[in-house]
Parts: structure tokens; C-alpha cells; sequence
DNA sequence: ACTTGTTTTAAACACATGTTTTATTCGCGG
DNA sequence: CCGCGAATAAAACATGTGTTTAAAACAAGT
């Protein structure tokens, strides 16, 4: 049957993202798949070819489950930021489907072979959506390195969520953390925290650098500190 | 001797950071340190008690190597949160020694009992001193919780170079990344998107929320939106 | 009912792992 | 030089790993 070879693959995904593709063992997968330890090796060939599908269809499912909301043409750029912080911080933290983003996460740290495929397929459209984005909320002569950064910065502040749940939770008064902050009100400060840097200073304001360096000491050069 | 106590824990370090703790082997480590198989054993009782040790000598190290700087008190805190990039940004990038931090951003990761000391001895001592700095850079009725969630934002876009090396390497054009950005531009960077988040709209400016959900849907809020 | 090709099963295989054991070597005070 | 305890070495051990094999069960066409 053609059963067998999706519950393999329904069953790999999760412990492939909880234990690592070393770590994972392929009696393990089958256990939970309740089906024999051969069948990995007559449906997949390799373990390596199952992890490889499990990491194909994290990103298909990661997608399909949580889409970038429509916008009509035209929509403020202002907008359609808040949608992909949304979108993505919803992938990264819904605590119902957390494996595909665990594996990918995996692969982000760790690249296998499987990631240049998931770089292509999956990071990069995402992130050039990001750029478009932030391109009509800067100076238009803003250049494309400063562009980029600026979209790391906003993807890094997201991610860090996911990458360091454990040690956020841990520095944060048992109290304060309701089911670990809520994913739209996580939303709500990256885009205030993005934009107000966005918008409060614009990127022309940052070409001259406001550090010097000089004998190894760094010095302030900026007007604030003048002040 | 003492002396291939040492060997062992400076051969561990740089192997548990590449492979993990699992895919690490004894034989491997035992190989890379020049001694017999069972010296892990015998110096260290058990494998996990010698990555224990390797853990806390990568923290110890990292803090020893990359220490922030010293500033006369009553510096401006722009000049402190600077150096707190550049210094975290340092320890993280920093090609000489790239262990440490490898094997610290494994317990981020994924935490194993070596966490909780990692996070008492060394991650909440640094996030004080960042509050600390945030503290003076925001308005005085700033709300910890806030407070919090910005540190979250600087030391996120921060780790997002490491942690996603990788994929931003990838998403970087040859000709623009040389030795993938240098430590000093990406702390420039981060220091100016973080100081222009905090001067260009304060904190205060953020406390009503700038979306509304109504029937599911986003409406904006904001007064750029309105014009 | 028989055959044929496919799927499933249990057992076995070859190898790598952490750990333990046992023997050997080394340093050194007597 | 001897003897003793610590340090090293080599081998063995028990277990767990991915993979293969060979037999059994199954489904379907004739």
C-alpha cells in the first residue's frame, strides 16, 4: 500500500524535529508509524532520503497551513509589514503543528543538504516579499545592503522567539509570560519597534557612521551627545 | 598527569560544538586529544559529565576573551548599549574562537541540564546589564514588560548572525558580503536601528495598540495610515 | 486454485557506540 | 633495585544503530 510510506512520513516529521536526524533512530520512526523497520528502507531507499522529504514537507505544510493573508493591490506598506510579522511569528510559535518550523529551525543552525533546496523554495520568496515591503517605507536611495539588513533585523527579532524560547522564558517573571507572550501581541511590538525605527530616524540619517574609532578607543559622534 | 585532563576538555569544546552532544563520539574526542579511550572515563566519569565541563569552561572562556569594556561611570548609555553589541556581536562572530559560542547557541537551542547555569551565570547577568542601559534610553514610566520585549529585540537581531549564518550567507550577494559583513558595520547597524526604534517614536508613543481585530480581519490604526 | 508481483514481517548482519575490565607502564619514595 | 599507587593502554563487553536478507502474507489476474 501507499498508506504505509505517508505514515512513515507523518511520523518522521515530528521526531526528526524533536531529536535531529542523528539523534532520530529509524526503529524509533517506525514505531510510532506502527510499521516494520524495513519499510523505511523499501519506501525511502535511506534515511537520508525520508529526512529529506520530512524537511520538503515541513516547508509545504508550514505554508499551505499558515498563508500570507491576501492584501488588495495598493495596500499600505505599513500593512502588509504587520502581516508578515504576524505570518511569520504565527509559523514560527502555533503551538499546534510545531514541527515543520522546528525542522526547518534545524536546518536554519545546522544546514544539511536539505537546506539549500529550502533556502530556494522557502527563505528567499519569503524574504524578497520582506524587502519589497520595507523598500516603500525607506528613502528611495536607500541602498540594497542597508535594504537587506534592515529585513535581518526585522527576521531576526522574530526568529529569536522560537531560537531562544527556552532562555527567554527563563528570564522572564513567571507572571509576565502568559502561555509565553501571545503571538499578536509579539506582532504588535516588532512592527511598533521596526517601524519606529523606520520612521523616527529615516536610513538617510544613518549613512555617516556615529562611532570613530581612534587608538583603539571608540568615540561618540553623533548629536544627541553632544548635547 | 593533569595534563591530559586538560587535553581532553580542549579537544571536547570544539567537537561538541560541531557535532552536538549525541553525534560526538569518545573515540572521536579521545582521537583529537592524542589519549586512550577510556581517559574520558576516568578524568571525567561519563561523557555527559565531560560536556558539563565543556559548557562551563565555553562560558568562562568567552567572557574571559571578549570582556565588556569598561567605561568611566555616568557614560552615556549610547555609548554602553553600544558596547554591548559590538561585544556581544564580537563573541558571537568572532572566527579565531568559534566553539564557545557554538556550543552555548546548542543549549539555546536545545537545552539539556546544562542550561539553567548557562542562563543564571551568564545569559541573566548580561540581559541586566542591557536592561539596565535600555532603562536610560526610554521614557522612566516604560513598563518592565516592555523594557523586556526591546532587550529581546537588540539581542535578537544580534543572534540572528549567528544563528542563521547559514541562510543569511545564502541570501547575501557574493559581492556584498565580505567575510559575510564585518562585526563593526553589523554593530553599527543594530546600534542605529535600535537607537532610532527608541528616539525617533518613544516607547510612549506605543502603548494603544495600532491594529484592531475586528471579524477576523486587520484594520489599521495609526495615524500614517489615516493620511 | 494457481501464479505472479508486491508488500510486510522477523531475523540477521555488520558496524559503531559508551563503558568496563584487565594488563602494562610509569614515577618515585624506600 | 624494589615495590607500590597512579596513569595509560589494549581489549573486551553490552548495547544500539542502519541496513539487508529471506521467508511469509497478501492482492489480483487468469
Amino acid at each position: 500500500m501507499d498508506d504505509t510510506r505517508l505514515q512513515i512520513l507523518s511520523a518522521a516529521g515530528p521526531i526528526f524535529a524533536q531529536r535531529g536526524f542523528q539523534a532520530a533512530t529509524v526503529r524509533e520512526i517506525c514505531q510510532a508509524a506502527a510499521v516494520n523497520v524495513a519499510a523505511v528502507n523499501y519506501y525511502f531507499g535511506d534515511k537520508k532520503c525520508l529526512y529529506l522529504e520530512s524537511v520538503r514537507l515541513a516547508s509545504q505544510q508550514q505554508v499551505e497551513r499558515f498563508p500570507l493573508p491576501e492584501r488588495p493591490p495598493r495596500s499600505p506598506a505599513e500593512v502588509r509589514l504587520y502581516d508578515f510579522i504576524l505570518t511569520l511569528l504565527t509559523r514560527l510559535l502555533d503551538n499546534d503543528q510545531p514541527w515543520q518550523t522546528r525542522l526547518m529551525m534545524r536546518e536554519v543552525l545546522q544546514p544539511t543538504s536539505a537546506c539549500r533546496d529550502l533556502v530556494e523554495g522557502h527563505m528567499r520568496p519569503h524574504f524578497e516579499i520582506l524587502l519589497q515591503v520595507l523598500g516603500e517605507l525607506v528613502p528611495a536611495d536607500t541602498p540594497p545592503k542597508q535594504l537587506r539588513q534592515i529585513g535581518f533585523s526585522v527576521v531576526g527579532q522574530c526568529l529569536h522567539y522560537r531560537v531562544a524560547n527556552g532562555v527567554i522564558s527563563m528570564l522572564t517573571p513567571e507572571d509576565e509570560r502568559a502561555g509565553c507572550f501571545s503571538t499578536a501581541q509579539l506582532a504588535e511590538h516588532i512592527w511598533q519597534f521596526t517601524m519606529a525605527a523606520l520612521a523616527g530616524h529615516g536610513p538617510a540619517r544613518w549613512k555617516q557612521p556615529l562611532f570613530a574609532r581612534r587608538d583603539g578607543e571608540v568615540t561618540l559622534n553623533h548629536p544627541s551627545a553632544t548635547g
